[in-house]
DNA sequence: AATAAGTTCGGTCACAGAACGAATTAATTG
DNA sequence: CAATTAATTCGTTCTGTGACCGAACTTATT
C-alpha cells in the first residue's frame, strides 16, 4: 500500500519529457506552456535530464519577436530497444532507438528445432544488427518478444504454442534473459499485433479495439477501455475455440478449436478439395477464385461467413469501435470485402472492419511500442502502465517503413 | 495535460482513509505502520479529515504495554450514497452510508409507463427511505442507477432498453439528477452485478470475471484486467447477438439476437410446447422436470447446452478465472450442474463456473460499490478509478444481507 | 524499567509565483 | 535612414509553500 515518496517528480518528469518526445526540438518556455509547469521547474527538470544524457541543446530560435530560445531535444541514441515478432515459420527482429526509429530490421526463417535454438537464433541475430548498427550492447535496455501462444509470467513457459518445439515446456523468459543480457518482455504475437495497430496503424486512438488474425490458426487481440486484454491465463484472444462453426462437442473440438477447424488455412484446402477434388495450397485457391473458379469463389463465401459469424461474437461480448483483419488470409481483400458484406446481415450494430495497415508487422511495431512505453515508464516516470506513448508523425511514418 | 498541484497529498489522504475504513477504530500509530507515512503526517491528515468532519475520535485503546492510543473512526453518516437497481420488473432502492452500510432498502414493481414516471416513482421511493431513517438530503452525495441497456454517457440515453419505455429517447441522467438533486451516475445492470459480485460475491479479488445473467434477455458484464469493460458504444455484453444457437443470418436476428433466442425465456417456453404441446411458464418447467417431465427435463439439456457453448465463447474472447451465473434461469441450480458437466465437453481450458451468490441483489451491491467507490475517490483522492474499495468483513456481511 | 503513543522541531524536495535581466523584433521619431 | 523606444519573449534568481520524513522528546501505561 505504501506510495512512492515523491511520485509527483516522476510525473512531472514524464510530461517533460513526453512534450520533448513530441515537439522534436522545443525551448524550455514552450514545454512550461504545454506542460503547465512554471518555467522555472521546466529548467530544473530539463538541467537533470541533460546531465543524466537524456536531452540535449540543438540549437536556438530566431525570427520570432523577443529573445530567442535554446531548445533542445532527445538524445536519439541515449538507450535501444529490440523487438522481435517470433513466428512460426520466420522471425523478425528490430532495433529501436529513444526517438523510436528503427535503425536496424533483420528476418529469417525460424530455426525449425525450436526451443534454446530459437533463443540462440533470436541472439545472433539481434547482435548482429547491434554491431553492424555499431549499437553499443550497454545500451540496449529492454527485449520485447511476440510469440503465437500464451506466455505464462509465473512460469516464464509459453502455452498452446504447437509452432515451435519446447516452449511450452522451458522457461523461455529466462533464456532470453540470459541470452540477451537484458530484461525481456514476453508477450502474444497478435496481442501485439493490435498494440501496433492502436499506436501506428488503422487503430490509433481507438481505446476499443480488436485484431483478429488468420493464417494458418485464429487468434485475436483485445484492446478494451484502452486496456490489452490478457486474461486469467493469458489466453485471452484464443477465438479458435469458439463454438461456431465446426461441432464443438466434436471431441476433435477440444484439440483443435471448433472455429479453427472451420476457417483457418486447412479448412479452407479441405474445403476445397472437398468441392473440387483438387488439393491446392491457399493462396492458389485465391488465384483460382480470381480467375473465375465456382468452387474456389464458394470456398472464400463459406469462409468470410463464418469468419463474419466470429468477428459478430466479439463484437456482442466485447462492443469494439473497429475490428482489424490480419494474418495471410485476413489481409486478403477477397476476404475483407465479403466480411463487411456479412457482417451486417448477421450483427446490428456498427463496426467497422478494416484490413491491417502494417500488415505483417503489426507485432514487430508492436513489441516496439510497448517496450519504449515501457521504457520510458521505467526511465521518466509511471504515466500509461500500458505501452503506447505518442509519438511525432514524421517518426512514426519512419517506422511504418520496412527497412527490409 | 497539467496535472493537479498537490496530487502526493490526496494520494496519502485516500491511503489513510483506507486504513481507517477497513481498520474500524484505529489509532493513529497503526495507520502509520500501515500505510508507511510517518507519524507526524498521519496526525497532520487525521487532524484535517476529523476538523471536515469525516472521521472522529471514539476511545482509547487499553491493556497493552506502553501509553493508550485514541482511536479513530468514520463518521458514518458523513455522507449517503443512493444505489437503485431498475430492472424491467421491479425497482430496488439502498441507502448506504459512508462505511457501506445499508440503512434502507425498498423494492417495488415497476411503473409500467416508463420514462418520467419512473424517474418519479424512484424519486418518491428514495425520499421516503431518506425521510424513514431520518437521513438530511443534504448529506446524500451521489446515486448510481442500473438500467438494463447501454447508457449513452453522451447523450444521457439508455439504448438498447425495451423493457422501460421512452428510456431510449429521452436524457435519463438528466431527468434523474433533476429529480433527485445528486450527481447521478447511470449503468449497465448486469455490469453492476458483476462488480457487485467483484466486491463482495463469488469474485472477490478476482481480476478477470464474468457474469452472465439469463432470464428474460441475456446479458453479461466483465471485468477484465480488474476494469469493468464497458466497450466503445457501452453495449459490451450485449451476448444475446452472439450467433449461437439459431441460424444468425435469419432477418428475426437483427431484431432479437440468435443467443437470447435460443436460450432466454421465450425460447424455453416454446421448445417446452413444442415438445409437450404444453404452454407454461418457465418457473413450472423446472417444477415439471422436477418431477420427472421427460421433455420439461429435455428443455433444460437443451438450453445448458447453448448456454455453455455461450460461456464457451466468452472464456475464448476474454479468457476469465471465473464466470457467474444470474439471472432467473441462470441462478437455477438445475441449469449451473448441466453447464459445469457440459463445458469441459466443448471448451479445453479450466474455467470455474458458479451461480451468483448475491442472486438477485448483486446489481444493488454493484451499484453501492461503484458509488463509494466514486466517492471516496472524489473526496479523498485518486486511487483506482473503477470503483471497488475494501471492506472490513463485519460491514460486507451486513452488506450482503438483505434489509428487505 | 520497558514500551508504545503522540508532539515538537528542524529539514528536504518539488513545485509555484513574482521580479528581473537579457535578447530580440516592431514601431516611432528626429 | 539611423536612432531610439516599445513590446515581447526567454530564462534565471529569489522567496515562498505544502507535503512529507526523522530524530528527539514528553507522556502514559504495564
Amino acid at each position: 500500500m505504501s506510495d512512492l515518496p515523491h511520485i509527483s517528480r516522476q510525473f512531472s518528469q514524464r510530461s517533460v519529457m513526453e512534450a520533448i518526445v513530441q515537439g522534436g526540438p522545443i525551448s524550455r518556455a514552450s514545454i512550461s506552456k504545454q506542460t503547465g509547469l512554471s518555467k522555472q521547474t521546466i529548467s530544473e527538470i530539463v538541467r537533470g535530464l541533460e546531465q543524466e544524457g537524456w536531452v540535449q541543446e540543438t540549437g536556438r530560435t530566431s525570427g520570432h519577436v523577443g529573445r530567442t530560445a535554446v531548445t533542445y531535444e532527445l538524445v536519439h541514441d541515449a538507450a535501444y530497444i529490440v523487438a522481435v515478432d517470433l513466428g512460426g515459420t520466420k522471425v523478425r527482429v528490430a532495433l529501436t532507438d529513444l526517438a523510436c526509429q528503427i535503425f536496424a530490421e533483420a528476418a529469417t526463417p525460424t530455426d525449425p528445432r525450436g526451443g534454446q535454438f530459437v533463443v540462440d537464433q533470436i541472439t545472433t541475430l539481434v547482435f548482429q544488427a547491434a554491431a553492424r548498427q555499431r549499437v553499443p550492447r550497454k545500451k540496449i535496455r529492454l527485449a520485447v518478444v511476440g510469440v503465437p501462444g500464451a506466455p505464462d509470467p509465473s512460469t516464464g513457459r509459453i502455452l498452446l504454442a504447437p509452432n515451435i518445439a519446447d516452449f511450452d515446456t522451458m522457461n523461455v523468459l529466462d533464456a532470453f534473459e540470459k541470452a540477451l543480457g537484458v530484461a525481456v518482455m514476453v508477450e502474444n504475437d497478435v496481442n501485439l499485433a493490435v498494440l501496433g495497430e492502436n499506436w501506428l496503424g488503422q487503430g490509433q486512438g481507438i481505446d476499443n479495439l480488436a485484431y483478429v488474425a488468420l493464417g494458418t490458426g485464429v487468434g485475436s487481440g483485445l484492446i478494451l477501455g484502452g486496456h490489452l486484454v490478457r486474461g486469467a491465463t493469458h489466453a485471452a484472444g484464443e477465438i479458435g475455440f469458439m463454438p461456431i462453426g465446426a461441432d464443438p462437442f466434436a471431441e476433435e473440438s477440444l484439440r483443435t478449436g471448433a472455429f479453427e477447424r472451420t476457417v483457418a488455412t486447412h479448412a479452407m484446402t479441405e474445403r476445397y478439395q472437398s468441392l473440387s477434388g483438387k488439393q491446392v495450397a491457399v493462396p492458389a485457391i485465391f488465384e483460382n477464385a480470381a480467375l473465375g473458379d465456382k468452387d474456389a469463389d464458394a470456398v472464400l463465401d463459406e469462409t468470410a461467413r463464418y469468419l463474419a459469424q466470429g468477428v459478430a461474437a466479439i463484437a456482442a461480448i466485447a462492443n469494439p469501435e473497429k475490428i482489424i483483419l490480419g494474418g495471410s488470409i485476413g489481409l486478403r481483400p477477397e476476404i475483407l470485402s465479403r466480411v463487411k458484406a456479412l457482417l451486417p446481415r448477421c450483427f446490428p450494430y456498427l463496426v467497422t472492419v478494416e484490413a491491417s495497415e502494417l500488415g505483417s508487422r503489426a507485432a514487430l511495431i508492436g513489441a516496439a511500442a510497448i517496450g519504449l512505453g515501457q521504457l520510458h515508464n521505467t526511465l521518466f516516470g509511471v504515466d500509461a502502465p500500458d505501452g503506447r506513448i505518442s509519438l511525432p508523425p514524421t517518426q512514426a511514418a519512419a517506422l511504418k517503413q520496412a527497412v527490409l
